[in-house]
DNA sequence: GTCTATAGAAGGATAGAC
DNA sequence: GTCTATCCTTCTATAGAC
């Protein structure tokens, strides 16, 4: 329906960003093919023609997407700067990809737990050597200077991590209990206010940490 | 299928808990009725006896399983202790809560984000004004002597929840990035040390947050 | 490649006997 | 209250014309 369908080869590519939006609408069993279709331009049975079934179509999207968000956080964890610099870059980017695909994190993580098996394709992409490397070494001396073990690395990450994915996971309770923020601009704002919020307050919390 | 209809008269409970688990695990539009009846022991022509419709049934559900989670979480926060005292608290509950109820936060998440309308029955739960008490005000001055602006308030609290709920919500996410607590006995000990573990963090953060 | 028409399966809901 | 049988709609998928 966004626009009638033009006899250019282009077709796939527009029944693939159909596809991906209304799958992180409405997830993977909500999603009708007719929707896919309709919001192509086209109907069901080129659809078909060029995805044989719903879940071929489904698998296509899900891997480009969970692929989207991973590469997106590893590409700024990668990188060879101080774990300080990582994180302040790490929340400035991050929050920013979140603004554009606010719909990323529940969709990924509901078909990841209604469907483990979908972790699958992802296990090839990553490198564990480097992720741990990432994780547990290469900060390691830097961190110990605020107290931080090897051991509490896992606690640590996830910490990171969930200061810019969660709030979008949870932004429907969060206009629940927070009605001043509910619509979209000011989320957005209380969100990019959030990028320093959570680095002052990761910084504080590691150079006040117990050793 | 649990166990073979018995002619007393808990039916309607039988049926509510085999929607409930179903609900959880696929959401609304992965559910099927069969299978709640399969759960229950009945077949679907008696689950339409007791509940006419599958949306009927769900919103039921919903708003259970919704009204557990703020129950839980209010009846910590609204409780008139310190912050600090409270923080270690809300913590300690609400993970052991959570280790109970893991498949909670992206079930509630994700239909609400597919449904918003689903809130509605909540905000008649809430008592703004006690929340604002509860967020804004009451602990205004312990805080302030932690350099937390009223301003800021938002930003600890999504902070405060998201230590609890983040990791079970992005649990399989975190199996494929860390393997190590793949399985469940594993994660749950890994929360239990999340509890400590967040607790001082942000109390270290706050006693080292710039004014 | 793209369409119309339709097959075929699945799932929610109801009729009616016991 | 509970069951069997069945209706009817919705949805995925395919046949076949252009």
């Amino acid at each position: 329906m966004t626009r009638p369908a033009t006899s250019d080869n282009q077709t796939r590519q527009r029944i693939f960003r159909a596809a991906a939006e209304v799958f992180e609408e409405k997830g993977y069993t909500g999603a009708r093919m007719q929707e896919i279709a309709d919001r192509a331009g086209i109907n069901k049975a080129l659809l078909h023609y060029y995805y044989s079934s719903k879940e071929q179509l489904f698998m296509a999207v899900f891997h480009v997407l969970l692929k989207k968000m991973f590469e997106k956080i590893f590409s700024i964890f990668s990188e060879e700067i101080s774990f300080k610099e990582k994180l302040k870059k790490f929340l400035e980017e991050h929050i920013e990809f979140m603004i554009k695909n606010p719909k990323l994190p529940i969709f990924l993580l509901n078909e990841l737990s209604q469907n483990p098996a979908l972790a699958e394709g992802l296990k090839e992409m990553i490198n564990y050597g480097e992720l741990r490397d990432m994780i547990y070494t290469r900060h390691a001396k830097e961190l110990k200077g605020y107290g931080i073990k090897k051991n509490d690395m896992p606690q640590l990450m996830v910490t990171v991590v969930s200061f810019s994915i969660f709030p979008f996971a949870a932004r429907d309770m969060i206009k629940i209990m927070m009605p001043e923020m509910g619509d979209t601009k000011k989320f957005n704002t209380y969100m990019r206010e959030r990028k320093s919020f959570a680095s002052d307050f990761i910084m504080a919390a590691l150079k006040h940490h117990k050793k």
